[in-house]
DNA sequence: ATTAACTTAATACGATCGTATAAAAACAGC
DNA sequence: GCTGTTTTTATACGATCGTATTAAGTTAAT
């Protein structure tokens, strides 16, 4: 009938890091829902059922807050590896496993919690906001890795490089996780670890040397 | 001063693959250049040089431009595993490895060319198009590996289920891949295949069954 | 030279994007 | 119960999105 009317709806208010934190949880479910390209601050409003501004007077921007929904996630993933870490009377060596096992810890594997944070190291290629807060915390997360890496190989004096073993490390958890990612539940990631750390050399790896020659 | 005249450009006809394939290649830089949140058809057009309607024209939908570019990524890789695999006189487990190599080989591992082929696993995740293809892709890829895994473990009569063994490739695979992607040249992605496969057992692995017992 | 088949370009359409602004509603302190 | 502050909503703006439509240009066959 008539034109447009200003009806505007009644709301309570809440501590400004409730809100924060719906919109960080709706931005999780829409990331998971609709994946990085099709996501919208209008689409993660409606899914927090909030108003649009929302996201504006609580974050500075959309990528502001897709960076903050990246550091919540990491949050949760570091919880899992400082619990494991936690534990007394470890060797080295067992330190260093129980921090790969905690990555990899059912509570961590959540599919929709993997799935997300793998969105974000593609969202990390292009948007530099993100980028930043991708890289603080795998700067972080290495670095853990790297001194866990670094007291086994010191008991052991071996002549390997830690760093490439880290990375060489950091590539098989990623690895796994993305696999997770795209097809969960297929097989059991502890045991992957597992394989992949312990039984492959018998079985495979007694002639990569040669092989990588001939191939270069 | 006047209003709009339709103003035509002068233009030159080429076979409809080899348009296809102009704008296959544009998607790839634009891909590279925009991540897969930001790119456009009307940006690929641009980078192509050509105007928008080709798209439409020479592909069904922006999601068929998108899945036809990674078939044709992924088809680079094929090239290199095929030639690996087309050397003669190697054992079942020379195959294997030489198939790994090809796969870390550094034509295979252009930088900007592994962050694409990254980026649409992320595509894959929520675009049912992209998603049809990497499954065609990555079905045919396990497959090949899956045969060459047997191969190696049919001579060896281990216990170890092949199907597993060749997730857990895939996932190595995978994984260095994306620190490429993330981060290139930080390490020679075939030391760190190497590494995993060879080098880390002695150092690192004795202890792994009894943390991922403690820790379940 | 004309025509027919086709590429290619130009433009339109409705929808949605991220951000900005202003008004209304809620609440704390008095 | 009023007042000032802050949260929240509503709405506007210009830009861009994917797709569809139409017209113009090119080419090859007649």
């Amino acid at each position: 009938m008539s034109g447009k009317e200003s009806v505007s709806r009644s709301f309570s208010k809440k501590p400004p890091v409730e809100r924060r934190q719906e919109l960080i949880d709706a931005t999780f479910r829409c990331l998971c829902k609709y994946g990085a390209s099709d996501i919208s601050v209008r689409i993660i409003a409606r899914e927090a059922q909030l108003s649009l501004g929302m996201v504006r007077h609580h974050f500075r921007s959309k990528d502001e807050l897709l960076a903050e929904t990246l550091k919540f996630l990491s949050s949760k993933v570091k919880e899992q590896t400082q619990k494991a870490l936690s534990m007394k009377d470890l060797t080295p060596s067992e330190r260093l496993h129980a921090f790969i096992s905690a990555c990899l810890h059912p509570e961590a594997l959540d599919a929709n919690y993997v799935k997300a944070r793998f969105l974000f190291w593609s969202l990390a290629q292009t948007n530099p906001t993100v980028r930043k807060a991708h890289d603080e915390i795998y700067r972080r997360f290495e670095g853990e890795l790297r001194t866990l890496v670094s007291d086994v190989m010191d008991n052991q004096r071996q002549a390997l490089d830690p760093d490439i073993v880290t990375i060489a490390l950091m590539a098989l958890l990623k690895g796994i996780w993305v696999e997770w990612s795209l097809a969960p539940n297929r097989a059991d990631p502890l045991k992957l670890a597992e394989l992949i750390l312990t039984g492959l050399q018998g079985t495979l790896s007694e002639k990569l040397d040669r092989a990588v020659q001939k191939n270069s």
